[in-house]
DNA sequence: AGATCGCCCTGCTTGC
DNA sequence: TGCAAGCAGGGCGATC
C-alpha cells in the first residue's frame, strides 16, 4: 500500500540505481501494466529504447524518469501492489512481473515492474515545461514540497462542500494522502472523519497538515510503511512503519492517547479508523421522526 | 465544475 | 474440504 513515503523511497532507489543509464530493451509482459500509455506496448518499448534516463521525480504518489534529449518521461504509479526492483539480469522472474526494462550497459542489472493486483502501470507522456507529465498536470502539489501553499489549501477547504478526509485523499487538493496517512494524521489531530471543511478555521487546517508531515516524515525516516510482503522498495529491502501507527488497523485495540477502544467504520468501500473519544463525530446522530 | 459512486484486479481471510 | 463472500484500495470516468 505505497503512499508518498514509500514512494518517495522508490524514487530514491532509482536515482542511484537507474538515472544515468541508457535503455537497452523493453518487454511488456501484461498490457494492463500500460495501459496509460496511448499507443500500448509496442509503441511504450519503441518510445523507450536507446534513451538516456534524467533524475527520477515524484509528485504525491506519482513517480517518473525524465527522458533526456526530448520532453518526455516515463511516468509510473503504484497502485496498491506495484514494486519497482532493480534485479540481477540472471534473477528468475518473479510470479507478477509486468514489464522489464533492460539497459545497455554492462551492469548487469535490470528494472522490473511488478504488480500483482495490476493497479499500477507504466506510461510515456509529454512533460510541460516544468518537467512535469503532462498526464498528471492536474494533481496538485504534496505537503513535503517546498511550494506547497498552506494558506490555498485552507482557502480551497472553506470552499468545498465536503468533509476533511474526502478533502484529505483527493489529490486535486493535496496529492500523496492515502487511506492510511489520512487516518494517522486525523487521529493526531483529534479530528473526526466526517468533519465538514467548510467548518475548518485556519489555525486547524495548518495543524492538521502539520500532522499529515509529521507522520509523512515519521515514515520516511524508517524507509516506509510495510505491512505484508506485497511492499517492498527499488532494492527489494522492506520498510517498517507499522508498529509506529495509531489509528490505522486498530480496530478495539486501546487508543494510544486516552485508552479508549479504537473503532472501525465502513467509508467509502474502505475503512476509517478512529478513536470515539478524540475525535468526537461532527454532529448528534439524526432523530428518529416521530 | 464540484461531488459522488462504481469499477478495475488478485490473493488472503473468514464463514458456512 | 470446498466454495463463496468479504476485504484491501487509488484513480478514473460516468453521472447528476
Amino acid at each position: 500500500m505505497p503512499e508518498l513515503p514509500e514512494v518517495e523511497v522508490v524514487r530514491r532507489g532509482l536515482e542511484r540505481w537507474v538515472s544515468g543509464r541508457t535503455v537497452g530493451g523493453v518487454e511488456v509482459l501484461h498490457p494492463r501494466a500500460v495501459r496509460r500509455h496511448i499507443g500500448g506496448g509496442s509503441d511504450f518499448a519503441a518510445g523507450l529504447l536507446g534513451r538516456r534516463i534524467g533524475t527520477a521525480r515524484r509528485r504525491g504518489k506519482y513517480l517518473w524518469l525524465p527522458l533526456e534529449d526530448g520532453g518526455s518521461a516515463v511516468l509510473g504509479h503504484l497502485g496498491m501492489s506495484g514494486q519497482l526492483l532493480v534485479q540481477p539480469e540472471a534473477a528468475v522472474d518473479e510470479k507478477h512481473l509486468r514489464i522489464r526494462i533492460r539497459f545497455g550497459d554492462g551492469l548487469g542489472t535490470e528494472l522490473r515492474f511488478v504488480d500483482q493486483r495490476t493497479f499500477g502501470g507504466l506510461s510515456v507522456h509529454d512533460t510541460t515545461p516544468d518537467g512535469l507529465p503532462d498526464a498528471i498536470a492536474h494533481i496538485a502539489r504534496d505537503p513535503l514540497d517546498p511550494a506547497f501553499d498552506d494558506a490555498a489549501f485552507h482557502r480551497a477547504l472553506r470552499l468545498r462542500r465536503t468533509t476533511i478526509k474526502r478533502a484529505l485523499l483527493d489529490q486535486s487538493l493535496v496529492s500523496g494522502v492515502g487511506n492510511i496517512y489520512a487516518d494517522e494524521a486525523l487521529w493526531r489531530a483529534g479530528l473526526h472523519y466526517d468533519r465538514p471543511t467548510a467548518g475548518l478555521t485556519r489555525a486547524r487546517s495548518v495543524e492538521l497538515l502539520g500532522h499529515v508531515r509529521d507522520v509523512m516524515n515519521a515514515a520516511l525516516a524508517v524507509g516506509g510503511t510495510s505491512f505484508d510482503s506485497l511492499y517492498v522498495n527499488v532494492n527489494g529491502e522492506s520498510g517498517y512503519f507499522d508498529r509506529s501507527l495509531d489509528a490505522y488497523g486498530r480496530e478495539d485495540e486501546p487508543c494510544r492517547r486516552c485508552g479508549t477502544a479504537m473503532r472501525r467504520r465502513p467509508w467509502m468501500n474502505r475503512s476509517s479508523y478512529f478513536c470515539p473519544r478524540c475525535q468526537r463525530p461532527p454532529r448528534p446522530l439524526p432523530r428518529v421522526a416521530s
